[in-house]
DNA sequence: GACTGGCAGCTT
DNA sequence: AGCTGCCAGTCG
């Protein structure tokens, strides 16, 4: 019955009824919410964190909506208690959520917990722990024995400047045990909770001084922070994007609002948020996956709390809980680490427009390589489009070529143009990059009497030769062996490494150049060498030296002395079975291009293929990813492929591939609707990994809504219906690899 | 008879 | 996801 129309007449007393009922979503990856009492004494209102009992256990959940009707035949649990009076995720962000969980597929809960940081997940407190400050007491250093020199020193340090905190102290190389040691002798304790001083203030350079280039760009993007505008700054390496950036916040961000820099996990260096502090001091904030919880609650409680922060983050940073975020950038746009691999696979870059929509605010996109999702949109007229293609400062554009080295005799992929490059290169007195594609020594082990090759027991793969620790390595599960000299089959001697990995290269390079260091950098070296930093500041340096790698040395570096950038081979990418292996390549080519020639040496790019005359390969050297990009998307339209189509893949594995194709099978019919197309079930690239045989079926429409809807019943049934022991089904709505 | 491991089913 | 209860297998 409609009652919104009677309104309480003045005089008359009106009885707010609270709601007694309230529906709860758990961190379990479980598709439904559970509905619980509210007890009198207890108010809770949707986004905030509970304490509930579930099972037999007590769980934190996080209420979704109050006054619901509960399913009949439950009897209902009381809510146990709230952690806090306030709503741990403020409705933006849990609007926010709510949207990704329907349209990624995922269970809410899940959803709602990654935007928690894991002290609240797992039920902790929400207050920041009071930071100790120490100050010595009265009593005489005597009692300390002699050899406790820390302590004495500690006792020193505090003595000259009292009311130093735990964390300082620690920073300046004491520890924790020694401070209990000299609180235990009475000799210090903790001051009062006297606030200390502020440690550091903002400095407030003003903004960057921009090229002419640069000020037109600048006068492009977007004009207000109170509105929805999304553009896509399409600017070449070194065209100085993050100038840009600055410019922007610092023109057009008030100084109490909060602004997002999302950026891939490589790019977030101390550099780079040196760079930025320059400009905003200790309103910079940075968010990785290297924090500590306890820095992590930190960070996500100023958030919270409205502070103005600038935040400079990675991927989970898009769904922090802001109150006043006024503007977002996505740099590096294109970067795939942006999609989440596993769980709740959202993309941070479309969160982000999302987010920008619901907040009314801009939100920028950059790249100098932009995905063909955001150039499609750019061109729809969806986003503004941004052109930056001059190099800033005096450096220019390298020169791009193509050797080809069919029938080219090679040294370790290498062919004889490419190594007096490099020779005039170092001659010079400058720094080769050569880029490989694969790490190892060779990805294959082969015998070349009876034709054998070393296959993962586990897997439907070659494994990989690493000579370093004569070890084969599985590069897709954890598998390996002992590298052996002969053929495990014949028992010949001819069996050798066939293909080309970085450690060969890095191998061949050395004999040829016995002068000039050659660094390795991959995930093999930089696990052991400790940190990639140390390695980089080495080159750095700038005295000649040969890097090699793979694809961790194209992105983000900056090396002022590399002028010449040699790809061992380019046609990987060209004819693979994953639609998005041409652009990714390119992106790879043109970032790893970016290397060189950044400072004021002129760059050269030199590209060894065996296909040439490849439209693709051609257009790189003209150095335009914007004919690139139209190529490409051409192909895409011609395929009926993203951007044109809306695309979802649904993945099974189980212990046998007939499992996981039956049971793909059995979904392709709720599938046949009209505006819905399917392909496959086919069996995965990859057939099987680590002894699970996977399959999948690729869902297309062009009618996003639609598809969403029946992907919706979809998941519904699934969870409904009982599969065979160990099968897995997975959702992935548009995924980043059809492999 | 007691213990283990694998699994199916349930959580409001 | 946990957790538990059930069942088959096996230990000595």
């Amino acid at each position: 019955m409609p009652l919104a129309h009677i309104r309480p007449l003045s005089g008359y007393a009106v009885t707010v009824t609270r709601p007694s009922t309230a529906r709860i979503a758990l961190n379990r990856p479980l598709r439904r919410l559970f509905d619980y009492l509210i007890p009198d004494n207890l108010s809770v209102s949707p986004g905030q964190r509970v304490k509930v009992p579930f099972g037999r256990q007590i769980l934190t959940g996080l209420v979704v909506e109050t006054g619901v009707t509960p399913p009949g035949h439950v009897t209902l649990k009381p809510i146990l208690d709230i952690h806090e009076p306030w709503p741990a995720l403020p409705d933006t962000t849990f609007h926010l959520l709510s949207w990704a969980s329907d349209y990624y597929q995922h269970p809410l809960g899940e959803c709602l917990f990654t935007a928690l940081p894991p002290a609240l997940r797992k039920g902790r407190p929400s207050q920041r722990k009071q930071e100790e400050h120490w100050v010595a007491s009265d009593a005489s250093a005597a009692e300390l024995p002699s050899n406790a020199h820390r302590q004495k020193q500690l006792l020193n340090t505090l003595q000259a400047s009292p009311g130093l905190s735990t964390s300082e102290l620690v920073q300046a190389g004491f520890t924790r045990s020694q401070l209990r040691a000299l609180q235990d002798k009475a000799l210090i304790h903790q001051a009062d909770a006297t606030t200390p001083a502020q440690t550091h203030s903002p400095t407030a350079a003003p903004p960057p001084k921009l090229s002419g280039a640069q000020t037109t760009a600048a006068e492009a993007l977007p004009s207000s922070t109170n509105r929805f505008q999304a553009a896509l700054l399409y600017g070449i390496t070194g065209s100085g994007k993050t100038e840009l950036y600055l410019h922007f916040l610092k023109q057009k961000l008030q100084e109490d609002q909060q602004a997002l820099i999302l950026v891939p996990e490589i790019n977030l260096t101390p550099q780079t948020l040196a760079r930025f502090r320059q400009y905003f001091g200790s309103r910079i904030v940075a968010w990785h996956s290297a924090l500590s919880d306890g820095e992590r609650l930190d960070t996500w409680l100023r958030i919270r709390n409205g502070e103005p922060v600038i935040l400079i983050g990675t991927r989970s940073a898009v769904l922090l809980p802001f109150t006043n975020l006024r503007s977002i950038i996505v740099d590096e746009e294109h970067d795939s680490s942006y999609k989440q691999g596993d769980g709740f696979r959202y993309s941070a870059r479309d969160v982000a427009v999302y987010r920008a929509h619901l907040n009314c605010c801009p939100v920028i996109l950059g790249s100098a390589t932009p995905s063909l999702e955001s150039w499609h949109n750019a061109q729809q007229g969806k986003y503004s489009l941004i052109r930056l293609e001059q190099r800033a400062g005096k450096a220019k554009p390298p020169e791009v070529a193509l050797l080809d080295i069919r029938s080219r005799p090679l040294e370790a992929g290498l062919s004889r143009p490419t190594l007096s490059a490099i020779r005039e290169t170092l001659n010079r007195g400058e720094q080769a990059l050569v880029f490989v594609n694969r790490r190892g020594f060779a990805p294959i082990m082969m015998c070349f009497d009876c034709g054998h090759m070393e296959e993962c027991p586990r897997c439907d793969t070659r494994l990989t030769y690493h000579r370093r620790d004569r070890a084969m390595r599985c590069h897709h599960c954890d598998f390996q062996k002992a590298a052996s000299n002969h053929c495990p089959k014949c028992q010949s001697d001819n069996f050798k490494p066939v293909g080309q990995g970085t450690e060969r290269t890095e191998d061949v390079l050395a004999e040829h150049f016995p002068e000039t260091p050659v660094v390795r950098v991959d995930r093999d070296s930089t696990q052991r060498k400790g940190s990639i930093q140390s390695i980089l500041e080495k080159v750095n340096s700038g005295a000649p030296c040969i890097l090699v790698g793979t694809q961790m040395l194209a992105k983000g570096h900056d090396f002022p002395n590399v002028t010449l950038v040699a790809v061992v081979n380019a046609d990987g990418g060209l004819f693979s079975v994953d639609f998005r292996a041409p652009e990714q390549m390119l992106q790879t080519l043109l970032q790893v291009s970016g290397r060189a020639g950044r400072g004021a040496k002129p760059g050269k790019v030199l590209i060894q293929t065996c296909h040439s005359d490849h439209p693709l390969l051609r257009s790189l050297c003209h150095g335009n990813y914007a004919q690139l990009a139209e190529q490409l998307l051409a192909d895409r339209k011609a395929g009926d492929l993203p951007p044109y189509r809306a695309m979802t893949v649904l993945r099974a594995e189980s212990d046998t591939m007939q499992g996981s194709l039956q049971l793909l099978d059995s979904i392709k019919p709720m599938m046949a609707v009209e505006g819905i197309e399917t392909w496959g079930p086919l069996p995965a690239v990859i057939a099987r990994k680590a002894d699970r045989h996977r399959a999948q079926l690729i869902v297309f429409s062009n009618n996003r809504k639609r598809l969403n809807r029946l992907l919706s019943r979809l998941c519904q049934h699934l969870d409904q219906s009982k599969l065979p022991a160990n099968t897995k089904w997975i959702i992935d709505v548009d995924p980043q690899e059809t492999g």
